[in-house]
DNA sequence: ACCTATTCATAAGA
DNA sequence: TTCTTATGAATAGGT
């Protein structure tokens, strides 16, 4: 909404998704009680945060009574012995959880393979492009690997050659020190040390 | 709220009140929705409209778990053992495997930068899907041009000193033709033509 | 149902 | 946590 609009995803950052939660909550509840005031409703809110605390609202005052009226309502629904249905509703969500993950993993071979693209739906092209992203994440890291490894190689060639350079370059000097005064240097003028810009680039 | 903002009791009017239900009912679900996504939250509301009318809510699909969960958190309803430790442990993996979604996700989100890829049609995301692949192949481009200067600028100056090198060998040679027969070459042993492998990878 | 003028809700930052 | 503020959303009153 304001200062950006907000994706309907889960938020990442835990705090972020913190005070979110607070401050949507504070409103939906809010909401609610106008709701239940100006149309003469009755409403009956229950949150469980990911933390599971709760939190609740019933606009009559007796949430009990809500779901009296809405068991009474819908049927023969018992309170009772509801271990067996929540580790359940757990285990479907983690499967759900799992298959998305499956399916990252299954996107690969989607691009590997002869690309049947064509006929994906929205989610799975959506699940494809997060792959996507993966995959190149890692072509390129393993490609600046091998490049890093060629640039500091030639780097060491480099350093080599220097060192040769200076002693042979001294050994001329102290050579022309003992039997020649002539313009030797003046064969050998490249201009060391090199001007060469080294650092072109950053990572 | 807007046109004139509203006064916080019962609306008289019977078809204005029946109009304000139908639209904030429908705005305090959808809220209800992106809280729950947004921040990882289970909710359930029940909604009785003055003629007794029921709408709900569970965006866990359940709303009869809710319940039990409600009435086993605050009544004196007891978990018998061995059942407890089991949702806990699952809790826990529920939040690793969205953590390992999050982080897939991630990627992409960063891409796009604040793109509103949520609520995009088809073609828009196949759109977007070229030219993700044509900015990353500009951004590779750029990076490997950048590189491909580093490691020719490092041949050319690695060029430069073994001619240079060369050059000084020449004058040592020369050198010690005219006034010495020593072992000059030794100092200057290190092994030229250098042994180091070029072409260590393939582009 | 659809359309604006307004007010409301709230994400980000302090 | 609370306050501020810029900005996206919700919606009251019409059509």
């Amino acid at each position: 909404m304001p200062r950006g609009k907000v994706q309907l995803r889960r938020i990442q950052n835990p705090v972020h998704r913190q005070v979110t939660f607070c401050k949507r909550r504070a409103g939906l509840l809010k909401k609610a009680k106008e709701l239940s005031v100006l149309c003469d409703a009755d409403i009956g809110i229950i949150i469980y945060s990911a933390q599971g605390k709760l939190f609740e609202l019933a606009t009559n005052g007796a949430m009990q009574d809500l779901i009296q009226r809405y068991t009474g309502t819908r049927g023969e629904f018992q309170v009772e012995g509801g271990e067996a249905s929540q580790p359940q509703e757990m285990q479907h969500e983690i499967s759900m959880l799992k298959d998305e993950i499956d399916f990252l993993q299954k996107g690969l071979r989607y691009m590997f393979g002869q690309g049947t693209v064509g006929h994906m739906t929205l989610d799975e092209l959506q699940t494809l492009e997060r792959h996507l992203e993966i995959w190149m994440y890692h072509i390129r890291s393993t490609k600046m690997h091998i490049m890093f490894q060629e640039i500091q190689s030639l780097k060491n060639k480099e350093g080599i050659l220097k060192t040769a350079n200076e002693i042979l370059q001294e050994k001329i000097i102290k050579q022309n020190g003992f039997f020649d005064e002539g313009s030797t240097t003046g064969d050998i003028g490249y201009g060391y040390p090199l001007t060469i810009q080294n650092g072109i680039f950053n990572f």
